[in-house]
DNA sequence: GATGAATGAGACTTCATTCAT
DNA sequence: CATGAATGAAGTCTCATTCAT
């Protein structure tokens, strides 16, 4: 606690030309982070291939976690942009059909960026300290109570706050390992339908379980 | 593909003091991993602390990575036989016992080594190509359908290898997220009978589901 | 074959800075080796030597063969300068004199850079694979042809190509060993008449051998 | 001078099992040499490949120039041998009969052991203080003289230790050049025929020479 | 502001050699 | 005599970062 990383940006650009300037910084080191091994990407090089001095990239960030923080952000807020829009389409279902919307929702997005998600989750050794992947799970969480109604609605989980949390963490976390390492002989929509399913379980599950087993 | 990291020991300590000597260096090798940043885990800091010559530690190990696969392999082992341990007390079960016992068992047992779980996931860069680690999972369905013969007769799901991979992902993936990274809002129980609570769902939703709606 | 030996320089210095920078790490490097045991002349002394940083050194070199193959290739540059410049003062000789003007030239000159003569030939591992030593004898057969019109004349042997080669070799390695190596008891003057007289008893041995014997 | 390398053995070995012992070291060092590049052989690589204690290496050779300079010096012995051996066989011939035959055994047995000889030229930093090595030469001009008489006669030049160095220098350096860096462009054989002519010319050219030119 | 030359601590790794067993 | 575990100095090379221009 304390020693985080030190992610700020040093300087605001305030001409116009230096915004270019850093967006072309950010736009190389994206570019070298999802083609090159981690450890491979310096930040002299980002520099180069942006067409920038070295002393130009440290006039803006005050060290290379900053840029990769701030490429990691923008990869992090488009992929929830694209979910929520995803999602948004698709409104006002029933409980087994908001799941598998969401499911594949996620899991069509996830894939797309399958290589910016495992560079986040298991190369970027500081990724966790970066707010926008810190704050993901409880995006996530808004999001889907925000768009399904009927599945905020189901929410009334004994433990309430336990169930969103949990509910959401293991969509989330079977979905992103499905993509990433599902085992080559099972089939994706199988893997993608068993998850909606299961979501579906635990959510209609309630019904039963909350009035057949009150004395849990 | 294919070029993976070169963990393999490079020579067997045969003699009764080579075997002392590489025992000190994993030690002191699982030491500095628990304590300081990774990249100030270096090997000549590992042999100094271990007490020897950085060159004894390049005669047993070919390279960093490979000393560091050897302290992962034995804290995965470790964990695996813990585990496998407690569940071994508590067979025989009914569905929703099994699942608390599981998930209680893993719940403990990853907190415990909190520390080196989230080494291993989050900042080792290479621990998915260690084998002890890529096996894991399988391992973790292997000991759950061994140990419980009533979880084992549940898995007749529809897509039913789908179904086991995901249900061992959902609730690994929730577990150790809910040690790692649980909300201090929660409260750790809460989260724990969740968990298992919605893994007895899913099983459970299993039988309703299976009769309810045969034509999905 | 093929895999030879990285050489090209990794940057080129284009600031006036820099050139100077460059310029003293290649005369440091120029002077160890004439003054230590190969082995012992390390990029670090190098460095340390010219009075720069170890990181400026592989800022323009790649690896530590490149500067040493730099510092060979501006010797082997400056002697075959020394050598043509001998020789243009004494064009059209007869042949004796001829073959006696070139000796005395490379002699001289081997003679007074001896100690690099040794270094390349004898102590750089890699020398073969400089481009300027590797191409060193065309370059010799090319000064001394243009050079020497009456050379050139006499150079109708049968198998012309051979004769041009080996004349050059023996020419060429009569003169380095002597230099190198000759045994001390003998005049230097006189080995050097004598590789003329030979080389000369060679060219004119043409005339009487190709008319007298064409049956051989 | 003085700070030649140490090659003498540490201690000769008495008994018939550590003669056994030695010569199993050699004969791995040789082959090694033979087969990996010279950096890559090192003293332990040699006891492992003899199946050998690296300290009974160190018991018998004081260091590792001492073991290479042994290999080296077998493998000279073994080629002077042979090229003693195949002229042996051709004694009184005519001058370019002698000429021939010398200059075809030379290029017959460096052929066949043009990568030691590489080795001993080009690679061992050490070779020319190897005794074998620095006597090679007069050894040359020994055998040449001794087995044919005819050759020796011929040796009567002005200047005569002066000649029968150089020419021997001619000899083999134009042979072993011929050797390891023969243009791929010249017929072997046209390049062989090429020197004993050559030679056959200086030898020849003698009796001209020496009754045409007295006031040289 | 922008540049890029310069830095240098420090990482990994090798290998000839020693010496306790 | 033989062994092989242990040594550690020293080498090559990288890269985040600074600062004079």
């Amino acid at each position: 606690m304390g020693r985080g990383i030190d992610i700020a940006m040093k300087k605001r650009p305030s001409q116009r030309r230096a915004q270019v300037t850093v967006e072309a910084m950010v736009t190389a080191a994206a570019e070298l982070l999802s083609s090159l091994p981690y450890d491979s990407v310096t930040t002299n090089r980002i520099a180069e291939r942006a067409g920038v001095g070295i002393g130009s990239l440290y006039q803006y960030f005050p060290n290379k976690e900053a840029i990769v923080a701030r490429v990691v952000t923008g990869w992090v807020e488009a992929m929830v942009e694209e979910v929520t829009a995803r999602l948004a389409a698709s409104t006002q279902l029933e409980v087994r059909e908001a799941a598998l919307a969401m499911v594949s929702a996620l899991f069509e997005v996830i894939d797309r960026h399958r290589v910016k998600v495992k560079l986040i989750l298991e190369v970027i050794p500081f990724a966790t300290q970066i707010p926008a992947v810190a704050m993901l799970p409880q995006q996530l969480v808004l999001i889907a109570a925000q768009t399904h109604a009927s599945v905020r609605d189901r929410l009334n989980f004994p433990r309430p706050e336990a169930a969103s949390y949990v509910l959401m963490v293991m969509s989330r976390a079977s979905i992103i390992d499905a993509v990433l390492h599902c085992p080559k002989h099972l089939d994706r929509r199988d893997v993608e339908l068993t998850i909606s399913d299961f979501i579906a379980r635990i959510m209609l599950g309630n019904e039963t379980a909350a009035t057949a087993r009150p004395q849990n």
